[in-house]
DNA sequence: CGGTATCCTCGACGATACTG
DNA sequence: CAGTATCGTCGAGGATACCG
């Protein structure tokens, strides 16, 4: 079991799907989850608000400049929110805003595909 | 809008998530659908079979290399069967497979919330 | 603690040419 | 028509160092 998704090139140029329009919903979708660590962000974030380091420690092998970037990306997409405390040494935590909170069926049923369909462990 | 999921090194490796196993669901879920044409793929299989150059044409500008390579990722993840014709010239026809049907519920969530997120066009 | 800045790797994808 | 083979690009993400 080797395989990680890693999305390169940020994004659907609309161009791609030329009077197509009819898929641009999907597009739009694909666009803003295209990551590696997106869809695991956003599941971890599902139950809970998360400080940066806990959501850092749960992915793991994740690099600072990978994480931050992710969840910029996810926060200019409005996927998530960003409260920072301006305190020493400095606490930020991240939440699913709204958007984000209607995103999680997508999360759930592909969760639930993966349990049904993926190589069992154990 | 500029932005398009191209998806590079293939999947997860199941390391990535050591002890995280409640989250495999939704990284194999990912895994199977990394690819920067697959999503398209399968929304444009969900209604009815379809030939490879039509696929192709659909898609627009993918590449020959590309196309097969997504097609056979798909067949081999089991989300899209493959029916070859004997004929000349050859006619090959992609369709859903059972898992690949019940993919369509994702699919259309992901097309529900792009269609209401994404930037109006028009 | 939660970043930012810089450099580098490496694999997905595109382009092109060719084939049964 | 539906591929296969080969080559090249290019950008996501990792590694490392440093900062307020």
């Amino acid at each position: 079991m080797k395989r990680v998704s890693r999305i390169c090139k940020d994004g659907f140029d609309i161009e791609c799907i030329k009077g197509q329009r009819e898929v641009y919903g999907i597009a739009y979708t694909q666009n803003i989850l295209s990551g590696r660590w997106k869809y695991l962000i956003l599941w971890y974030l599902k139950s809970k608000k998360r400080r940066y380091s806990e959501i850092k420690a749960f992915l793991g092998d994740i690099s600072q400049g990978s994480l931050t970037k992710q969840l910029r990306e996810l926060e200019t997409d409005g996927l998530i929110n960003r409260k920072v405390y301006p305190e020493v040494p400095p606490r930020v935590e991240y939440s699913l805003s709204s958007k984000g909170q209607e995103f999680i069926p997508i999360i759930d049923l592909m969760e639930e595909f993966g349990k049904k369909f993926g190589v069992q462990i154990d």
